[in-house]
DNA sequence: GATACGTGGTG
DNA sequence: TCACCAAGTAT
């Protein structure tokens, strides 16, 4: 008799979440929500969940739309690649396995966009294999539990705790148990204001009998972020707008933004108005953007050839942008309305 | 194994 | 203001 086990369903039995794709036992959904709550919070995936449901309710509708309209619904939501590989992986489940998700961890874990966790999520919530999810939640957690301080983003470490899981979920029902360990991170072990005095854990914490609870999990130093510059340019014949499509590598693979130009330092244009500056913040890079208004598109710039002219509207609802390009637009129209 | 990849919320 | 982080994956 597991102690933890018994415990975290016990708890997770009373005073589990009701959420959508809780209710479901449905793959498609199922694997869609698992996407989309990748490095996300429930609160800002839960809007996105609904609409997609609303407009693809089931894998072949999904998989028979273009690309460009999975990412005009991902639209806000980061991690495009997510949408991208989304995409992928729903016309090669039509394609080879005739519209149905292949049932087992080893599989799910061929698809793109599918790795450890969300093989393992789809494979216990849909199909009841016994194989436990290691998220964040489950890091923290059992990090906490067991009294773990090397770090965490390590190999080793992370080896460890899959280990701990995988031998804790035998003898349970595998979604009842994840989705329970899972609640509890989220719930209960939270990264801060750790709520102690309430989880059904904590006679046997490790983390809280040494006091180590707002220290673990340890994690090693991460990468710093750059800084950059990127020069958009506006340009405006009647209503159409010169736009272009972003083919390169890097962020915003696929979306669309106005033709722009990256600068070593922050630029000052003598043939241009500027419409604003705007401070982008991304995980890995802070960008300084500036808006130019301009009669016509500078030729120098590499994407000349890739330039295409859309009204405004269009824009609106039928091509992806990023939160960077909807701050913008958002801001030269305010501008003009005053 | 380290790094790139978004966005919005929190203390 | 700023560091950290939220149901990770691909390369």
């Amino acid at each position: 008799m597991s102690f933890f086990s018994n415990e975290i369903i016990g708890w997770y039995s009373e005073n589990g979440r009701s959420l959508p794709w809780r209710e479901t036992k449905d793959p498609y959904r199922i694997w869609l929500s698992e996407i989309i709550l990748q490095q996300t919070r429930v609160s800002q995936g839960l809007p996105y969940y609904e609409k997609f449901i609303k407009h693809y309710p089931d894998l072949n509708g999904f998989a028979n739309a273009e690309e460009t309209d999975i990412l005009k619904l991902w639209q806000g939501l980061g991690y495009y690649s997510r949408a991208r590989n989304m995409h992928k992986c729903a016309r090669l489940v039509q394609r080879d396995f005739g519209g149905f998700f292949p049932s087992t961890y080893a599989q799910l874990l061929q698809l793109p966009g599918i790795g450890p966790y969300t093989a393992a999520a789809i494979a216990s919530f849909a199909f009841e294999e016994s194989v436990a999810v290691v998220d964040g939640n489950v890091i923290r957690l059992v990090s906490r539990y067991l009294g773990i301080q090397e770090p965490v983003n390590k190999g080793a470490t992370l080896r460890s705790i899959n280990t701990y899981v995988q031998e804790e979920i035998q003898g349970f029902k595998p979604d009842l148990f994840n989705q329970a360990i899972m609640e509890m991170g989220s719930q209960i072990c939270t990264p801060k204001l750790t709520k102690c005095d309430s989880c059904v854990l904590a006679m046997n914490c490790q983390a809280k009998k040494e006091g180590l609870v707002n220290r673990i999990p340890f994690k090693s130093t991460r990468t710093k972020v750059s800084q950059k510059y990127f020069n958009y340019y506006l340009s405006q014949n009647q209503d159409q707008l010169s736009l272009v499509h972003r083919n390169s590598k890097g962020i915003w693979q696929n979306l669309y933004e106005f033709p722009m130009e990256e600068s070593v330092n922050s630029k000052v244009e003598s043939n241009a108005t500027l419409i604003g500056t705007f401070q982008h913040q991304l995980s890995h890079q802070r960008i300084e953007a500036k808006l130019w208004k301009v009669n016509k598109i500078p030729s120098r710039l590499s994407q000349n050839k890739g330039i295409f002219e859309v009204a405004l509207g269009e824009i609106g609802s039928a091509y992806p942008t990023h939160q960077l390009m909807n701050k913008m637009i958002k801001a030269w129209q305010e501008q003009l309305t005053k």
